[in-house]
RNA sequence: GGGCGUUUAGCUCAGUUGGCUAGAGCAACUCGUUUACACCGAGUAGGCCGGGGGUUCGAGUCCCUCAACGCCCACCA
């Protein structure tokens, strides 16, 4: 049979791939409502909005294997399969992004307009959308693009909105003075989450405070200490009553210092006597509020001393540290040094910069019934983890949950709508913008100048795609069917999901998680700027073809397991895909387009053959169902190979030299195993299969990406 | 401090409810350019499945224990 020109040249990904996005885009079938024949069930999937800060990274490239190889197995099955892409705002993180831009020309965004530094990143964030967006097709993500959102769309705003208010209706919401995460640096609250603890080893130090010795890692907090706290049941201070006033000599002369008798204070730490400072320290700030002690901040918002360090005011705490301790040492209440002390701090997982607890007035969510409800969605099965053991990890983390600060002290992201009292720091959700004063004092207010946390819009993703709460596609899609995304992220997005998806509709948001891992480099060495080995998805497919990358991040990758990205396993790929191409080749030359239109009665070993691959394709199905798709593509590339290549096609070369029932048998069977094998694999590789469909004479349907999965 | 996990060929990893004579890719070695493909083919070599104990007719797979490594969470006296 006389082929296409094409075929005489090796498979040429780069030719090919844009040409044939183009054409499925164009053929409406990303969109379920265009989607030929009859289709009932829904098979939804909800794209992890990217970031519209930069480019895509390899993790990018495996969610979107993932998921794109997901959606396509479901549409050939005959479902309508929407697959929803997005486009993150990403508060902090694009905020951190711009801030670097904005530093390389000599700025500072607290020398801005908070108006003009919002519309400027929005800019910024617009232009890295479309940028991105078209990243996620060469790809190859066959998502439906009419339904595409972004994370600041008024549907989106107007959601979290109604949430915000409904949490306050039902006292989940609460504003209060609390110990919050700042970052000295970024000026801004954080959540526990985006800290994260580096093991360090400190100074210690041993200070004489009245007829006590204190143990402290941080003298510079030490100015407003004027509480002694020690365990009730501790014997060596039992004549020491509770609320004891004595006098004592300290940093800047003698102070009255009180005794707290508390549990937190543990005997066994240095000598079981500490000293409090409540507004640099959580639990010191727990103690304080359980005996309504006063206190006082040391510390400003940029990390340096406040007037009530006297002498050391104005200076940075590390700088402060060294010369409290000389000062005390001086008046000879430095007891000893212990410079091995091992602890972790948390720093702001943005800059690496030591957070400085502070109190601070701020928005709470209160979790515990949230997490209630998940961990019962959990129980019932309403929600399933493909990955069993990322369900264990869920369940602990909801079953410990603490409260959630949701504001953050940027400008970049949806603005709180709510009013504070100027007065007495009352604050009030106030959508439609009408509270004059305050409901409390009566005193003025003020507009709340802070942003929500962009994970508390983003936690609502599901029902803002969807249309929720009364659009046809929310009733047709929701709840969706899988949550496929980076484990790294299964408290920050997947658990709020679950939580604000079950308040807001008594529905969990999707049926199944699957977390996939972290992709490394070659070496398993994790990604990063600093290492120098970020690998570039499209680079890698600008190289070796998207379909080689697919397959290189998902054959053998275990649902939940880490990958390296090996340039070696994608150039592997490379050349399956031109195996592929050739096989097509060598089949469409030897077979006549007469004998392939109907099956004939086959001879004994090919309808053997025709057997052994309907439990191939059995077997794979299965495997697609059970999202194992590290397994089914292995077994396809083998089949393909090392079965129909080097085993059928070789023997097939001697059949077709003869003439009769044999060779017309053969005929068929080879080019229905072609064409039931691309249908199998284009999941996988959407490509090359479809590349190799369209220049097929006889085909059930005209695009592969529709073509009914085979039954096996 | 708490939680989760990993350990299988030189390297990177599969191995689904216990049936395995333990597989793949890459790397290595030998041979082969007869028209699908050198982005190839035929073949070879390479493993007490981390150590120890147990359950079982049978364990890479289940249980206990030890060891090494990794990840996550966490209020820095």
């Amino acid at each position: 049979m006389h082929i296409p020109d094409k075929f005489l040249k090796p498979y040429n990904p780069r030719e090919s791939e844009g040409v044939m996005y183009k054409k499925w885009e164009e053929s409406g079938y990303f969109n379920p409502d265009n989607l030929p024949g009859e289709r009932n069930e829904p098979f939804t999937v909800v794209m992890p909005p990217p970031n519209a800060n930069g480019s895509l990274h390899a993790g990018h490239g495996l969610v979107f294997a993932i998921e794109d190889t997901m959606v396509r197995f479901q549409r050939m099955c005959g479902k309508k399969a929407l697959w929803i892409p997005g486009a993150d705002h990403a508060g902090f993180e694009t905020q951190v992004v711009y801030e670097k831009e904005l530093q390389k020309e000599g700025r500072s965004r607290f020398q801005m307009d908070p108006k003009e530094l919002y519309d400027e990143i929005m800019e910024f964030t617009l232009g890295n959308k479309s940028f991105m967006e078209n990243q996620i097709r060469e790809l190859g993500a066959s998502c439906d693009w009419s339904r595409a959102l972004f994370t600041l769309d008024d549907r989106v705003i107007k959601t979290v909105y109604d949430t915000f208010k409904q949490l306050e209706k039902d006292a989940l919401l609460y504003r209060g003075a609390r110990s919050v995460n700042w970052c000295p640096k970024h000026q801004t609250s954080l959540a526990n989450l985006e800290t994260q603890h580096h093991d360090r080893t400190d100074k210690f130090y041993y200070f004489q405070y009245g007829p006590f010795v204190i143990g402290t890692a941080r003298p510079e907090t030490k100015f407003g200490d004027k509480y002694v706290v020690m365990h009730p049941e501790d014997k060596r201070y039992k004549e020491y009553e509770h609320g004891q006033k004595i006098e004592v000599e300290w940093i800047n002369g003698p102070i009255t210092a009180t005794i707290i008798k508390d549990e937190a204070g543990d005997p066994d730490i240095g000598s079981g006597v500490m000293t409090i400072t409540p507004w640099h320290s959580a639990v010191d700030f727990d103690i304080a509020k359980r005996h309504d002690l006063d206190y006082e901040q040391i510390i400003d918002w940029r990390g340096k001393l406040l007037p009530i360090a006297g002498e050391f005011a104005g200076m940075p705490i590390t700088l402060a540290r060294e010369k409290i301790v000389e000062k005390l040492d001086a008046k000879g209440l430095l007891v000893k040094i212990d410079d091995a002390y091992e602890h972790a701090v948390p720093c702001c997982y943005k800059c690496d910069r030591e957070i400085e607890p502070q109190i601070r007035e701020q928005w709470f969510i209160k979790m515990g019934p949230l997490a209630e409800r998940a961990l019962q969605a959990v129980d019932n099965r309403e929600v399933e983890f493909v990955t069993k053991r990322d369900e264990r990890v869920f369940r602990h983390w909801l079953e410990n949950i603490e409260d959630w600060p949701i504001a953050r002290q940027i400008v970049w992201g949806i603005p709180i709508p709510a009013k504070i009292c100027t007065t007495c720091m009352h604050g009030m959700v106030d959508l439609d913008d009408s509270i004059k004063e305050c409901a409390k004092c009566g005193g003025a207010v003020e507009h709340d100048p802070d942003t929500f946390d962009t994970w508390f819009s983003s936690g609502q993703w599901p029902l803002c795609t969807t249309g929720f709460p009364d659009s046809e596609d929310f009733t047709t899609y929701y709840p969706t069917s899988v949550m496929e995304t980076g484990k790294d992220i299964l408290f920050f997005w997947v658990a709020r999901m679950i939580m604000l998806g079950l308040y807001r509709t008594g529905k969990v948001p999707f049926e199944k998680v699957y977390l996939n891992g972290m992709v490394r480099d070659g070496k398993g060495q994790k990604m990063s700027k600093s290492k120098g080995n970020v690998v570039s998805p499209l680079e890698i497919s600008e190289k070796y073809g998207t379909d080689a990358l697919r397959m290189a991040l998902i054959v053998g990758n275990t649902p939940g397991t880490d990958i390296n990205l090996d340039i070696q396993k994608v150039n592997a790929y490379k050349k399956f895909a031109n195996k592929l191409w050739n096989i097509s080749r060598f089949i469409l030359t030897a077979v006549e387009e007469a004998y392939i239109q109907e099956q004939p009665s086959l001879s004994e070993s090919d309808a053997e053959i025709l057997h052994a691959f309907n439990e191939i394709v059995r077997d794979v199905t299965d495997d697609l169902n059970n999202f194992r798709y590290h397994l089914a593509s292995e077994k396809i590339y083998q089949y393909v190979w090392h079965e129909l290549a080097d085993v059928i096609l070789e023997e097939s070369k001697a059949l077709l030299q003869e003439e009769g029932d044999a060779k017309r048998s053969r005929q068929w069977l080879l080019y229905h195993l072609l064409t039931q094998s691309l249908k199998i694999l284009h999941p996988f590789m959407p490509f090359v299969t479809e590349e190799i469909w369209q220049s097929l004479p006889v085909t059930d349907v005209d695009m592969l990406i529709v073509a009914p999965w085979p039954k096996g």
